[in-house]
DNA sequence: TTGTATGCGTTATCAG
DNA sequence: CTGATAACGCATACAA
């Protein structure tokens, strides 16, 4: 059997309480018991046990984390900017994956996690406003990613601006036939994200006096296969765009795959541009826009400590810069545009 | 404040003990009780303190998943594995990322799951037999992958197998001059893998009855910049390899690149053939040996739900297979070996 | 089948 | 600065 704090408080001639106190590093104890309180625990290998602490403090130590795919690059990375916060600070994370829908609907019916954390992050998840209720009814400080919550803390990208300032990069290389990959527009979840990039897109093309042309909107349902069939759609349009916007660095990849399949080369052919920066767009020498993904996660840690230390009342908003990072998959528009 | 299983007994007009047994389903309470409580604590809307049932009954709902770094593919996939089988147990999983050799020292001093889990998985950490014994210390079962570790579950790949299957892959297509990418070997943590990688490539080598030339070992450390100055630093060789094996797929999209970017292609002038089956790998072509991540994951998982419901006494050991993925980086051999 | 009573290991509130 | 003691919320052995 593990030592318990009676043990230590017996070993070292104090009470329990004052080994509580010593142990924590409070102030008040003198320096001399502390020293005896500290040798004694050490000598019995005493590590407090975090259910009675928990039960009697009411802090848990554990901070949840709640995402839609553990194995997708980006909230990996994401995941690992949180913990390298969090561990400094001592505090766990606890991993809620829900890619799954039927995980999903579980989660929020039975809130595993209610007791169960200090604080809790969301990432990129759409929220039903039932659901946004049942993670506030847990009382503790949320920090979410992407969509932005009443009441809880936030980090996000600027979507609109990422994905203007690539068609914007688009136009000025003369592009004026430029066609967008779009994603997960039909998710019955309801992501924001694709929508506000594929608004930006039809924005900056209207802003630029070119007309609409539904036809070089291509679905494709995230993916690396969805973008290489939206690809493949645009290709075989009367007449295909001379560039491309993929919503996301995996469709782009997708979208170049089909290039060279079909013995076509980007720039020269077609120009790609993709969002992200995912590791392996530098590998496929993709130009793209880039946002800081660890980054994202040390904030949002950083935010919920604020919180759990009190050092800020109100929940904060910040929004991170994206960059557009020039590769060699767009080039200046050798093609002429068709007649209007 | 949150309801108590003391409101719900007042509500269901019964005791606590009874709460307790109908809410956790147990046979020894009647039909009728159990719907009033059920019904008590849906009104209530109950849920049981983690912290206090810990504490009572000793079992904490935990599983600890160690591994050193999150935000790589291979770790990340494992972990959406082993989430698949934990979570529709009801387990959760407590994340700890031993990336930083500073985080991992800390861990090893303070053991923060000591009492915080039912069991742990531990992901390809090399470690100490000081380590492995304070790990055994927590008297949890254990779950290893990668490293065999005694008293422990284990899962992992027959790497030896592997990586002589993509040696004899090369030979069979007529290379002679076989190059080996290496990485990690240099590791002070030790990890095992890029060892048995490495020997099985020798190993293979010198039963095909082909001159050892350690010119042709090309250290690269893991990751994609490390692989491609290894390929450079072969294809500067006198004698360059007309093949290469990397130790893993990273390393090989590394290699690739270098090819590229020298105006080489593969697998005309040089086969390529990795290790892994990374998402990319697909992408880009590129042959390798395949291992099923996510399942190693659900394996894992799997034993540590066998050895919590006591349905197998003695830890068990499976080695599952890899499989030659044959795509288009390696290929004949054209060039002639050079005389012997 | 149900209730009673005790223990689980801390923290925190008082009093000293 | 230190000690006694009441929570904390539940599980379980035992009794009924």
């Amino acid at each position: 059997m593990a030592a318990s704090i009676i043990d230590v408080a017996r070993r070292a001639e104090v009470s329990t309480a004052t080994v509580s106190r010593a142990l924590r590093g409070l102030p008040n104890v003198s320096e001399a018991t502390r020293e005896r309180v500290l040798r004694a625990a050490e000598e019995l290998s005493y590590s407090v046990s975090p259910q009675a602490s928990s039960l009697a403090s009411g802090r848990t130590g554990m901070v949840g984390v709640v995402l839609p795919f553990v194995n997708r690059w980006f909230y990996s990375q994401v995941v690992a900017g949180i913990d390298t916060v969090l561990r400094a600070n001592d505090l766990d994370i606890l991993l809620y994956n829900l890619g799954d829908e039927r995980v999903h609907q579980r989660f929020f019916a039975r809130m595993p996690l209610r007791r169960r954390v200090d604080a809790l992050i969301v990432l990129n998840l759409p929220l039903s406003s039932g659901e946004s209720e049942a993670l506030a009814s847990l009382e503790v400080p949320i920090a979410v990613l992407g969509t932005h919550v009443p009441g809880c803390w936030h980090v996000s990208i600027d979507n609109a601006e990422g994905a203007s300032t690539a068609v914007r990069h688009l136009i000025n290389l003369g592009h004026r036939r430029i066609g967008m990959i779009t994603g997960a527009l039909g998710d019955p979840r309801g992501f924001t994200t694709p929508i506000v990039r594929q608004h930006a897109y039809r924005t900056v093309l209207a802003q630029a006096g070119i007309p609409y042309d539904p036809d070089l909107e291509a679905p494709g349902h995230l993916g690396i296969e969805e973008g290489a069939s939206a690809m493949a759609r645009l290709l075989s349009l009367p007449d295909p765009p001379t560039a491309v916007f993929a919503e996301t660095d995996q469709m782009a990849f997708g979208a170049l795959r089909t290039l060279s399949r079909m013995g076509l080369r980007a720039p020269e052919d077609v120009s790609v541009i993709g969002f992200d920066n995912h590791e392996t767009a530098e590998l496929l020498n993709l130009t793209t826009i880039g946002q800081p993904v660890a980054h994202q996660g040390e904030l949002l840690a950083q935010q919920i400590l604020d919180a759990l230390s009190g050092a800020s009342e109100e929940p904060t908003r910040v929004v991170v810069p994206t960059s557009l990072i020039v590769r060699g998959t767009t080039g200046a528009c050798t093609r002429s545009t068709p007649p209007t």
